[in-house]
RNA sequence: GGAGAGAUGGCAGAGUGGUCGAUUGCGGCGGUCUUGAAAACCGUUGAAGGUCAAACUUCCGGGGGUUCGAAUCCCUCUCUCUCCGCCA
């Protein structure tokens, strides 16, 4: 969430920011520094209450019966008053605190204005689009086995599939090189809950705006939509040391989310799914080397796609592309030769202290012994499906079957899967 | 699922109605000593709100209650641990 003394003094800034990302809500805003000034003017109240209660009640040992009595009655007094403005204050404290829930984070400054992801920049590219001496099939008319989405209908409904033969021996040593990489890159492998408390949703921003996008278990427990939200809780709560820093997590997980705002979207193959897999990149950092953590983060991220010899462009999510916790996010986008465009298949991104301040995670400063929220990032290192998708198009054959990247063999076994 | 124990500052761990925001140890920070380091010794060190700064207020897992006054007593919720049962 956003610091409620910059949206006080700077309030042109957060406005500025919001028109940006297209943010409709904007009354929001000003209850909020409403409330706040409510809040600060009741709490001097309630305050100057406790401290005569508390000088009251203080003489009470040293003194007389009969002064006891007296005072007994007047804090008494006091204290019936403070009860009876509690509550509004409580409210106040609670009406902020929700609004301030609702609104996302700043952008940073030079995020290009834009409505939508038609508008996004594209600030580099790796490698030219490939030609083919036929025409490219997209993924799922591709004449090999292993990708249900019949089974996955069968078992579950739209949008999930099943995997076998080859392609699900391709999921799994896809899943090993990448991890093998990020553990290489000094990124701590966890593997976490995937359904977890409505606290944790909280923490990372999912909840309350979102919760409909979520799927929920009958005992208010959410599974998670990136694994993001269990590798960021993990410091919820907590001060780290300086020397701490930074930690570097990645989990494997699936992921769950509902969709509800894509229907008619990617309807074919395992692009957009209820479940989805995906490996998973967290930085808590310094602020200061926020920006140099996330170039890193960019860079990690590059090199699984250089390892996979798979063509990509780096794009800059503009401001109305932005998702809620972002301060800026870059897309890496994939060629897809049978779709004939490039589709996103990471997203790294900085909250800055948006999450820090949701979760309460912070660090004691070395120097000033004092403690500060941290900086938390987050980057998809890939999404799995995605990139199964990504090399079953970009190295299919002429004849349908698909050659497994050189990088890969090892880790499957087999350097192709054969056309049926 | 049954029975019991517990939750206190970065960590460990005292504290059972008033001088306790909290003894002490470790860790952190500063210093003395040292060629430098370690050890030893000295000092310092919780968080949130509030203020120009202070004063001040709040916080001993969360919520509620008793009391003039609660870390301490009562209720409740959550979580952790031990034993039993069940089990991948």
């Amino acid at each position: 969430m956003i610091d409620i003394r910059l949206i006080i003094n700077d309030k042109e800034k957060l406005i500025d920011s919001l028109t940006r990302r297209q943010f409709k809500d904007m009354a929001i805003v000003d209850q909020v520094v409403e409330s706040y000034e409510k809040k600060l003017a009741l709490q001097k109240e309630v305050e100057d209450l406790n401290k005569q209660r508390n000088e009251a009640s203080a003489k009470f040992t040293s003194c007389t019966p009969a002064e006891r009595e007296e005072i007994k009655k007047s804090v008494k007094l006091i204290s019936d008053k403070i009860k009876e403005k509690s509550p509004e204050l409580d409210e106040l404290t609670a009406t902020i605190e929700r609004l301030l829930l609702y609104i996302p984070n700043l952008i940073r400054d030079d995020v290009p204005y834009g409505v939508d992801d038609s508008d996004n920049p594209v600030v580099k590219t790796w490698r030219a689009t490939p030609s083919f001496d036929f025409a490219p099939k997209e993924h799922f008319d591709l004449p090999i086995q292993g990708i249900n989405l019949e089974a996955g209908a069968k078992l579950s409904g739209s949008r999930f599939v099943l995997y076998s033969h080859k392609v699900a021996r391709l999921m799994r040593a896809l899943t090993n090189l990448m991890m093998t990489i990020h553990h290489k890159n000094n990124y701590q492998e966890i593997v976490p809950p995937i359904v977890v408390k409505r606290e944790t949703m909280q923490g990372t921003g999912q909840l309350p705006k979102f919760e409909e996008e979520a799927y929920k278990t009958t005992d208010d427990l959410f599974l998670v939509p990136t694994s993001e939200v269990s590798l960021v809780n993990i410091h919820r709560d907590e001060i780290l040391l300086e020397d701490q820093l930074p930690v570097y997590y990645t989990a494997f997980t699936p992921c769950f989310r509902k969709e509800s705002g894509s229907y008619g979207k990617d309807t074919k193959g395992i692009i957009r799914m209820h479940q989805f897999n995906k490996v998973e990149l967290v930085k808590f950092v310094k602020p200061e080397d926020g920006n140099a953590e996330l170039d890193k983060m960019v860079a990690n991220v590059e090199e699984l796609l250089q390892t996979l010899d798979l063509p990509y462009r780096i794009v800059t999510q503009c401001s109305g592309d932005m998702g809620f916790t972002s301060h800026i996010t870059y897309d890496l986008e994939v060629w897809f030769p049978g779709q004939n465009k490039y589709r996103e298949i990471s997203s790294v991104s900085t909250t800055i202290d948006f999450q820090a301040r949701r979760a309460n995670i912070r660090f004691r400063r070395k120097e000033t012994n004092k403690v500060e929220f941290l900086h938390t990032l987050n980057g998809s290192g890939l999404g799995m499906d995605r990139a199964v998708a990504a090399i079953l198009e970009n190295y299919q054959q002429k004849d349908g079957s698909v050659m497994i990247p050189e990088a890969l063999v090892p880790y499957c076994g087999f350097d192709r899967i054969e056309a049926i």
